[in-house]
RNA sequence: GCCCAGAUAGCUCAGUCGGUAGAGCAGCGGAUUGAAAAUCCGCGUGUCGCUGGUUCGAUUCCGGCUCUGGGCA
C-alpha cells in the first residue's frame, strides 16, 4: 500500500485478519515516522508463545520499539481492560497499534464500561455454576442486563453473573454509564486491511508450515508440562493440535490441517467484526 | 470368475413399511462492552450411481450394468 496518505502525525490504527502481514506494515510506518509498535492482539501477549502466535523476531523488535508483545505469563489472564490500562500510558508518544483482535480496538476508540476486576474466588465460583447449571445463572441475573445480553451465550451469561456477584449492580447498569474512550476514532488514522479471502488462506496454510519450519512444535513441547487447556494462554490455535500430534493422536498432517481450518474460521470472525465493527476505518484492500 | 455389502448434500452417514429426503462436519451470513486466536445465533434442492421393469406414482420393490470395499476361488 501506498503509505505516503498515511498520517505522520496521528496515532495510526491498523486492524487486519491473521496472516495479513499487518505487523510488517506495521514496522514499517513506526520506522518511518519514529514511532512505538504496539500490539493490539490477545495471544500475542503470552511469552510462551513467539513462532505460535506469529509474534515480531527479535530481529524485527531490534530495528523499531515494539510494546505490549510476550510480556505475559503463560498462567495468567488478560483481558481488553488488562490491555486498555496498559495501552493507556504508552499514548503520550507516537504510536501504531496494530492487532487482529477488535474487541481490543472498539474498548479503545469506544471506551470500556468501568467494571472493576472480578476476584479469582468469584470466576472459579461462576465456572463450577456454569457447568452445573446454566439456567440457574441465566435465573441470577437482572432484569435489565438478562434484556440486553445474549441469553443462549454461555460465556456472556457468566460474564453478566459475575459482575451482578462481584459488584452487586448489573451489568447493564454498568455498561450504561458511559466511559470516555481512550482515543476517540476520529483522533486516529484508522486502516482496516481487507484481503481477498482465497489470498488470506493461502498465505494461512504457507504460515503455518513456516512456522513448524521455524520450531512451532518445540515450543509446544516447551509448554506441555505446564499445559492446562482452560487458561487464555492455551487458545493459541495450533497449540492444542500439536500437542495432540506429540502426544501422538493425531499425524502431523492433521494437526497441521485442523490448525489451518481453525486459522481459517476465525480470519472469518474477523471479518464480520471488521466489517461491522469498522464501518469508518479506512478500508485497505489486499490480494 | 463367483458370493456378500455399499453407492443419498463439498465430506461422513441416517432415512423413506412406495407419495422426490435429513443430521453432524465443512461452507456462507450474523452477533460481539474485561477468557475474544474465545463464545454464541441463523442458513440444508441434492440427476437419492446408471438403466430397464412393476406401479397412478420408484430414491425406496425387482432385473441388468458400472464403480468401491470385503470374502471365496
Amino acid at each position: 500500500m501506498d503509505l505516503g496518505k498515511v498520517s505522520r502525525e496521528r496515532p495510526v490504527l491498523i486492524a487486519g485478519p491473521t496472516a495479513s502481514g499487518k505487523s510488517a506494515l506495521a514496522a514499517e510506518i513506526a520506522a518511518r515516522d519514529g514511532r512505538l509498535v504496539v500490539n493490539a492482539d490477545a495471544l500475542q501477549v503470552y511469552g510462551c508463545w513467539r513462532v505460535l502466535t506469529a509474534r515480531p523476531s527479535v530481529a524485527e523488535a531490534a530495528l523499531v520499539p515494539h510494546a505490549l508483545y510476550g510480556h505475559v505469563g503463560r498462567d495468567q489472564g488478560y483481558s481488553v481492560g488488562h490491555w486498555l490500562r496498559e495501552v493507556a500510558v504508552l499514548l503520550d508518544r507516537p504510536v501504531v497499534i496494530v492487532g487482529g483482535t477488535g474487541l481490543y480496538f472498539s474498548g479503545l476508540t469506544e471506551g470500556l464500561a468501568l467494571v472493576p476486576e472480578i476476584p479469582a474466588a468469584v470466576r472459579v465460583e461462576a465456572d463450577v455454576l456454569r457447568l452445573g447449571d446454566l439456567e440457574a445463572m441465566r435465573a441470577g441475573l437482572d432484569a435489565a442486563t438478562a434484556a440486553r445480553i445474549d441469553l443462549a451465550n454461555p460465556a456472556r451469561v457468566q460474564r453478566a453473573w459475575e459482575v451482578l456477584r462481584a459488584t452487586g449492580r448489573g451489568l447493564a447498569a454498568w455498561q450504561g454509564a458511559a466511559a470516555p474512550p481512550l482515543l476517540a476514532r476520529g483522533d486516529a488514522e484508522a486502516l482496516v486491511l481487507r484481503p481477498d479471502v482465497p489470498w488470506l488462506d493461502a498465505r494461512i496454510a504457507r504460515r503455518f508450515s513456516a512456522m513448524l519450519e521455524g520450531g512451532a512444535l518445540s515450543e509446544v513441547a516447551a509448554e506441555m508440562a505446564f499445559w492446562d487447556p482452560v487458561r487464555p494462554s492455551a487458545r493459541a490455535i495450533g497449540a492444542a493440535e500439536l500437542r495432540e500430534h506429540l502426544l501422538g493422536r493425531m499425524t502431523l498432517a492433521q494437526a497441521e490441517q485442523a490448525a489451518g481450518l481453525a486459522t481459517r474460521q476465525y480470519a472469518k470472525r474477523q471479518r464480520t467484526w471488521f466489517r461491522s465493527r469498522m464501518k469508518d476505518w479506512a478500508e485497505v484492500p489486499l490480494g
